[in-house]
DNA sequence: TTAGGTACTATATAAAATGTAAGTAATGAG
DNA sequence: CTCATTACTTACATTTTATATAGTACCTAA
């Protein structure tokens, strides 16, 4: 998070890659490491940063601030702010928020078959490639 | 690449997100930079080394060796080595490699829809949230 | 006056990912 | 002997991402 050098090779090659490439545009927006557990959780509908940072144990306030920024940014998720003492905060996915959900279904359907697979006793005697 | 530091808090964290949630496991093995686009060149088939380098223009051989061990490591793609000279190394996607295709078909298509979100003009008269 | 809750912000630092540049091995062509 | 070719490897530098720790503002209730 932070800055990002835009004079940098590697932020030319996102760019050029996330402008060829849907599915690398894609992956540079929900990439992160908390990006799509967060939106996971807010699948289920709303929720303010309080009850997110308690679902997602080990993070940081930082880093749940930053990732949410990033998502408003990205328009997946939008922020509410309620002018109460103490503040309230919520959380909800937009439209297109929404719409990650086949993206998420597919990632943990595939995870779920490559973890089983990485699981499987190896094969010792050499028979295949 | 190059090392992870086991005793970090952020290995620490990707290990539980991992467990527990297939979506952020699924994110941590295909979410480098280049993983997701070579997958999909091989999606069409296999390619050796130098194909993959010219479908790739800015990566650098230094990263497509790393990411395509990665991808090896993972099961995701297999590697065959021809012991000719000059050396011949295909790679080709395994049966859960290719079973990232509706992964991949999935984030093309929201990729597609946010993108269009994205150079969507903004509202200007703030009527709604 | 002080403590307490909520949702942050600031600064520093650590770790991971990516990039640059150079070199290696094997062998056949010239 | 030298060069070209291919698929790497290595050492090092830089950029990006994540974590740690400590604040802040606001009002309420004691």
């Amino acid at each position: 998070m932070s800055e990002i050098k835009e004079t940098s090779t590697n932020f030319a090659n996102k760019l050029a890659l996330a402008d060829e490439c849907l599915e690398a545009y894609a992956s540079n927006i929900i990439g992160g490491q908390w990006t799509l557990v967060i939106c996971s959780w807010l699948l289920n509908g709303k929720l303010r940063f309080g009850a997110l940072k308690k679902n997602l144990p080990n993070i940081t306030e930082r880093m749940l601030t930053l990732q949410l920024r990033k998502l408003e940014e990205n328009k997946i998720i939008s922020r509410t702010v309620y002018a109460e003492v103490p503040p309230r905060v919520e959380y909800e996915l937009t439209p297109i928020g929404y719409a990650l959900k086949p993206v998420i279904k597919a990632l943990e359907s595939w995870g779920d078959e490559h973890k089983k697979l990485m699981n499987e006793p190896q094969e010792v005697s050499g028979s295949k490639n």
